[in-house]
RNA sequence: CGGGGCGUAGCGCAGCCUGGUUAGCGCGCAGCGUUCGGGACGCUGAGGUCGGAGGUUCGAAUCCUCUCGCCCCGACCA
């Protein structure tokens, strides 16, 4: 490709509200425009990296046992309304109406349509295990897209369904995807992390997160520090330590007057934070919940919203709270009636808490459980932090922000019941699919490698998803034999079947060298008098500082070896 | 959805507070010339519904109202 005739300019300066590095780069590159909020157009030299993205992920589908198929974006709407997940995607489901005002939805993934495309083609236990996968744009209205590609509206995602007799089935189907995940991130020069994930409140027993650690990231990932064991913070669990013991004093009260926090109360009665009891009030499905923590720690919204089922939660207002008959800044939960009590189970941890009275300006000191006060759950709903001990081996967790880069559930048989996608056993009898699903964001995963792979420069492209392998930058091109030299080698380059990306504009050093930089190009070759003058071409990786002249009768042969190394 | 910020040429910005001829600057773009190993320089030139609508005023990019869009923080997020 002559970078005379390419589409998309790289550009000095970007929009100061593009802060993340991949946006940007992308952005100075020319690979990448914005349309819309969370919607862009792939110039070029993005789709090229795109489509070896997606190369890469269909050969280990492929080799995984995966058949490609493509799937409708335009999804009527009663299959939603069928599962259920209308209401549990809400307002993030793009919907929009036909010319006979039926509604239909933009796909914001496949589970219904390839269900109910398997409930027809599935009959018996022969035809199951089954692979199938989509690469398909999906359609989400997030109510922030941001760091450009990290978080779009519009995408393009793998997708693969896995569809299976029994547990066993959806285990294997399952690993084998791991593995395939495992080599796809190898293969694009990202180190990910294999981390314990929520499924959500629609998601069966498994699910795992691939992760790539990053600062721009958008999840928090609680890792060990001795056993290498990560979770998302969404599902992370830590040791919480017996922080007392000893025999249950009398409960009494204690003026507390003007004194409403954890931090308030504790400092003004001389008890740790740890020694209080927290309280807190969500609304589940409109539902006044009373949650009880120990002060020290916090409530983890994901995991309260499972223990509920609850598919809307949120921080009850202080008026909902006192329509309960609840004294906000003294909550108690003795005495409470009528409203459901969730405790954490650090609740059991020590003893004689200080607690609300549920009586202005008073708390009530030696509170135990259950002496005091019932809950109707005790269970673990805090949110595991960076120094605690990980329950596994004991040793300390690291948090650390990651971007994830690849989502695997197993799902069960949630939508084949609900779809009635069933299959008959050796024996005769029916039973719903086992059904797992596995996505990876294409151009979160292009983002992902820039976040990784870039220096001050620009980027720096692993060569297996590089738009080009080879930039050739001939310089004074007005010398005579230096234009000929450089069409001479780009002809021969392109022969080879290299992919070159060949900058004959009439152009100064620095520019060339600046825009060979910021597109990231892994081989650059460069002609000049100078070279000429030793019959050589100088070749510089774009990941490394050194340079090398090599003979320009040697040159094909020599960069063809750089760029494909396994052959 | 709550909070904050921003819409002026392809890109980045100034001008607005304190209204006043043909709305500026840098990059980029076009032409000519000089340059040529890390974003060269000179000259000439093209390019604008100042996001949109309404209002105030003799006069609006500038003041007021409404509206649309975009970004950031949070909530949210298979």
């Amino acid at each position: 490709m002559r970078l005379s005739r390419l589409f998309g300019k790289t550009q000095r300066e970007v929009p100061s509200e593009a802060d993340t590095a991949s946006h940007r780069l992308l952005l100075r590159a020319g690979m990448l425009r914005q349309l819309t909020a969370g919607v862009y157009c792939y110039l070029p030299l993005a789709w090229r990296v795109l489509r070896k993205i997606e190369d890469i992920i269909r050969d280990e589908m492929n080799k995984a046992g995966g058949q490609e198929l493509s799937l409708p974006v335009l999804q009527p709407i009663e299959l939603w309304r069928k599962t259920g997940r209308d209401a549990s995607f809400g307002k993030s489901l793009f919907t929009l109406c036909d010319r006979k005002e039926r509604q239909l939805a933009l796909g914001p993934t496949h589970e219904e349509v390839i269900t109910q495309l398997a409930s027809q083609h599935v009959q018996s236990y022969r035809d199951l295990p089954l692979l199938l996968y989509q690469i398909q744009t999906k359609f989400r209205d997030e109510p922030r897209p941001r760091g450009g590609l990290i978080r779009a509206r519009e995408f393009a995602m793998k997708d693969l369904y896995s569809f299976d007799a029994d547990e066993e089935g959806l285990d294997r189907s399952y690993q084998k995807m791991l593995g395939a995940y495992g080599n796809i991130y190898k293969r694009c020069g990202l180190p990910a992390m294999l981390i314990e994930a929520d499924s959500g409140a629609i998601g069966g027993k498994d699910s795992h997160e691939f992760i790539v650690v990053c600062e721009t990231g958008e999840d928090e990932v609680i890792h060990c520090e001795s056993c290498h064991c990560a979770s998302n913070a969404e599902k992370a669990t830590s040791v919480k330590e017996k922080i007392a013991s000893g025999e249950p004093l009398p409960a009494k009260e204690v003026a507390t007057p003007g004194y409403h926090s954890i931090e308030e109360v504790s400092g003004f009665l001389k008890v740790p934070r740890s020694g209080t009891l927290k309280a807190v009030f969500y609304m589940a499905d409109n539902k006044l919940i009373f949650v009880l923590i120990r002060g020290d720690l916090e409530v983890n919204e994901v995991k309260l919203a499972n223990v509920l089922h609850s598919t809307e939660l949120r921080l009850a207002t202080e008026e909902e709270a006192k329509a309960a008959g609840i004294v906000t800044g003294s909550a108690s939960p003795v005495g409470l009636k009528g409203t459901k009590i969730i405790a954490d189970d650090s609740i059991k941890t020590g003893v004689n808490f200080v607690a609300g009275a549920n009586k202005p300006d008073t708390h009530l000191k030696n509170v135990n459980y259950p002496r005091d006060f019932k809950a109707d759950m005790v269970v673990d709903i805090a949110l595991a932090r960076a120094g605690d001990r990980c329950p596994g081996c004991g040793g300390k967790l690291l948090s650390a922000q990651g971007i994830e880069v690849g989502h695997v559930f197993k799902l069960g048989t949630f939508l084949s019941n609900k779809l009635d996608a069933f299959f008959t056993d050796a024996g005769g009898a029916r039973h719903p699919i086992v059904m797992g699903c596995y996505g990876i964001g294409i151009g979160r995963l292009m983002a992902a490698i820039v976040e990784l792979n870039h220096d001050d420069k620009g980027i720096i492209w692993p060569i297996s998803v590089a738009p080009y392998q080879v930039y050739l930058c001939p310089l004074s091109t007005e010398t005579p034999g230096v234009t000929a030299a450089a069409e001479s080698l780009y002809t021969e380059l392109e022969a080879l079947g290299l992919e070159v990306l060949f900058d004959d504009r009439v152009e100064s050093p620095g520019v060339k060298f600046n825009d060979a930089d910021l597109l990231g190009i892994p081989l650059r070759v460069t002609i000049s008098p100078r070279t000429l003058e030793k019959e050589s071409v100088e070749l510089k990786r774009r990941s490394e500082k050194e340079t090398e002249l090599v003979p320009l009768d040697k040159a094909a042969s020599k960069i063809k070896g750089i760029v494909t190394p396994s052959g």
